[in-house]
DNA sequence: ATTCGCAAATTTGTTAGACAACTTTTTAAT
DNA sequence: ATTAAAAAGTTGTCTAACAAATTTGCGAAT
């Protein structure tokens, strides 16, 4: 059993379902503009020949991109490319992540994770600070470089996005969280560094004391000074 | 035939296609947690019966779903809910903003406009600079409560997040764009200010000044005199 | 010749039934 | 009790058809 749970992982990516493969191709040409906004996608027929499937799973296909907002569809009519000014989702294509992403990634997070901080000290309640001091309590009893660790630092950065009372601010940051849960996980289990856990319970340590005493500027600062470190642990490695 | 049309125009929320409809009503499920993370939803068949409509309606609701990453589904076994802490998209839920929404949604675009002026004052190239003065210009010879107007007006920011050379800036200042577009341009048509259009290509003015002369300060202090009196007029409006 | 109205062709929305591919559960044999 | 095979259940895909809405084209009336 356990040799062919490796083979089940390697043959993971190639078997996609149809539906899926189809929807990412034609997102693609819509991003690169391909097919210009404004314009109609081929009909489903045209599509099923095209892509050698049937109709229903050009449909299930055409199903996702217009819950993504990138086609519109009107009966009778066709399915039209929305143009990029007014989509309404928010999604990263590729799975997996790379470095470059990241760092990207990091960039878009920071200024946000400093109003985060900034909103929760002035706003927060005191169910919301102890949320995010429990977030914090997990972290320390969680074992080195485990994923329940990565899941309380998570959380600690999520508890404080709720605690803005912006629901905008905990959703996103819930996103932004879940796309590098997995790159912060290897980085830490990769890091030589031994003290990661202690030194981000450190400056977990500060944000805290900063929102407890209500000081934004404070606890921007304090955020910002985690999250430089924070970075420079994962790029360097 | 007019008659009737009122009573179409009635039903027209409820014209909506019916797997737009089922995937909205399980989204909202699985968000509020009746549908727990983790475990799995009831099979094709029985959500067809549910709902009354064919299995092939309920297959391309759960692939909208999929397409939200709010569900993973594998063959023989069943869909099953992801847990909220790696979901990959973020959206806007409901089209139409309400007043609350639109307010929280300033707030998180506040810290990333700042950042992207910064940016975009360090990083940007002359071919970056031209596009955003050229939207400028747009702007400047549009009609006053137009949509171009505001189209321009979102093609200036969108060009100062491109300008960061980050892509995931340009990705989410169009997506917020987006979303604030029609309030924007609601706003303006029922404003009595009849000098909107001239306050704005002013304090645009200055944040391009500050761009150009790669003063990141000055750039995101101009930006942030920009938002808050675009927020003013639009929420006092 | 132009315009109007209506039928025909297109195109998306929905249904039904069937089979394939894969997983889980049950049963049977050792 | 363990293991292997069979059965049942579930998602993935295909085909065929009709409904509902839109677009197109044709013909008649002006």
């Amino acid at each position: 059993m356990r040799r062919e749970d490796a083979q089940v992982q390697l043959r993971a990516s190639a078997k996609t379902p149809a539906a899926e493969e189809i929807a990412r191709n034609l997102a693609a040409l819509i991003r690169d503009g391909a097919i210009a906004a404004g314009t109609k996608l081929p009909t489903e027929q045209r599509l099923s020949v095209q892509f050698g499937v049937s109709r229903t799973v050009v449909r299930e296909a055409v199903s996702r991109l217009k819950s993504d907002g990138l086609v519109e569809s009107r009966q009778g009519s066709g399915v039209s490319v929305v143009p990029a000014s007014l989509r309404r989702s928010f999604k990263l294509h590729g799975a997996i992540l790379e470095k470059q992403q990241v760092v990207e990634l990091l960039e878009l997070r920071q200024p946000l994770e400093m109003a985060s901080a900034r909103l929760a000290a002035v706003r927060h309640t005191p169910q919301e600070l102890a949320e995010i001091a429990g977030a914090q309590e997990r972290m320390k009893q969680s074992e080195d470089g485990s994923d329940g660790g990565v899941r309380a630092d998570l959380d600690f950065h999520h508890a404080i996005a709720k605690a803005t009372g912006n629901p905008f601010y905990a959703d996103f940051m819930a996103f932004l969280g879940g796309a590098l849960r997995a790159t912060i996980l290897t980085a830490r289990s990769e890091s030589k560094n031994p003290n990661i856990k202690a030194i981000t319970l450190q400056e977990h340590l500060k944000i805290i004391q900063a929102i407890e005493a209500r000081d934004p500027d404070a606890a921007g600062h304090a955020m910002l000074l985690h999250l430089q470190g924070a970075s420079q642990r994962m790029t360097a490695g």
